[in-house]
DNA sequence: TGTTTTCGTGAACGTTGTTCACAAGCTCAA
DNA sequence: TTGAGCTTGTGAACAACGTTCACGAAAACA
């Protein structure tokens, strides 16, 4: 009946996550974990190390599915015989957005997180999901010819992708639920459409100057 | 001697910039501030109804001075008879990175708070600030003649925005610091050459489909 | 069975945001 | 000047939080 040390591990977890996304991350709280999970508090502390490991490991859940949910929808499209880059870039943006949506308290919760983390510790497990991603937008990239040696396919990809990225979080910042959906959306359309549309003409290749000081 | 109620929020609001530019919103304390102050605790809930307000009168200034700065930006290029487009948004964006840079703890914080804001009441002054600092990219925009009305073109600038602010907020989660600069301006020239480029030949108006479920 | 190690427990500590009864100071009419 | 009414500063007090830790129970092993 008692439940094993990573199943507990694993249940602690999914509160934790419920617990984000209800009330950011304000919301996760010990007690309360504990009182949900039908441990004590001392329990939370024996399998995790404080709540910043506790809200980590949630992090990190996240990412690996926004990664499969991302991998997913290229397999789809793959599927579907589309080879046209708009239309794949377009995709992995609307994964992306449907993602956040489908986590409103936990997604931003990550963000923050990441902020905090900035003046931590050096590279680890983190970094490698994010690098995952990138390497996703990156294949996408590569599938449409611009030209564009390794270096600068990467470059464009990070671009790409923390632009959407961009959007996306600045548009919930916004008032209405349901014009932020579509303000989101048509941004994102912009973007991608003038994007494709530059690379095509050569608008990575302008001569850099006008530096900040 | 005594300093006036006004001159004494001043003080507190300087206290808490300096304190949340430090530590990050964790770091803004009431009892720090009523310390640093010479006033006691009470008094800093005389001034301000709780710490979300002072935090929030903090924003206030910070997106004010982000604003002038990037009026004074566009006012040196004005000067300098700079008409090309490109060249003004990079200035604008690297007036932003300069800000971003300038207030290391205290941006993130905005961001942060912004976030929280987004289930609570309607617009206010908040919004206000950050419409203007739209309307400034928007003018840039107009600068340039992409045969754009004007809902694209206030569309491109909150895209624009949107895409630079994705840049620099995902750019400063990485490690080291020296090169995090260098990374961030060469995404930002890639996003802004490609705009540019994509604008001018028709990017924007790319067909829509391939929505979100 | 005896011993050692592991593990769950909840009381306890320090720190936080926020409140509130009280006192000190100010204003202004008498 | 005096005193009543009001404003404003004060810090003790409260509840809630993260985190620790001595203790006892349970498990593992000899």
């Amino acid at each position: 009946m008692a439940l094993d040390k990573e199943e507990m591990s694993d249940k602690v977890l999914a509160i934790a996550e419920a617990l984000l996304n209800e009330g950011g991350a304000d919301n996760l709280k010990a007690r309360t974990i504990a009182e949900q999970a039908g441990i004590s508090v001392g329990s939370v502390y024996n399998l995790f190390a404080d709540l910043d490991e506790v809200h980590r490991a949630v992090n990190m859940r996240l990412l690996d599915r926004l990664g499969a949910t991302g991998i997913a929808a290229m397999a789809d499209l793959e599927r579907q015989g589309v080879t046209d880059v708009r239309h794949r870039i377009l995709a992995m943006a609307a994964a992306y957005v449907r993602f956040v949506e489908a986590h409103p308290g936990s997604w931003p919760a990550v963000l923050a997180f990441n902020r905090r983390r900035a003046t931590r510790p050096g590279p680890d497990a983190y970094d490698a999901l994010l690098d995952a991603l990138f390497d996703i937008v990156a294949g996408v990239l590569k599938a449409g010819d611009f030209g564009l040696d390794d270096d600068r396919r990467a470059l464009a990809a990070r671009t790409l992708w923390s632009s959407v990225h961009g959007i996306v979080t600045s548009g919930y910042v916004a008032n209405s639920n349901s014009r932020q959906a579509e303000e989101i959306w048509r941004q994102i359309e912009l973007l991608v459409g003038v994007f494709v549309k530059g690379l095509e003409h050569g608008g990575a290749f302008a001569h850099a100057d006008a530096k900040p000081a």
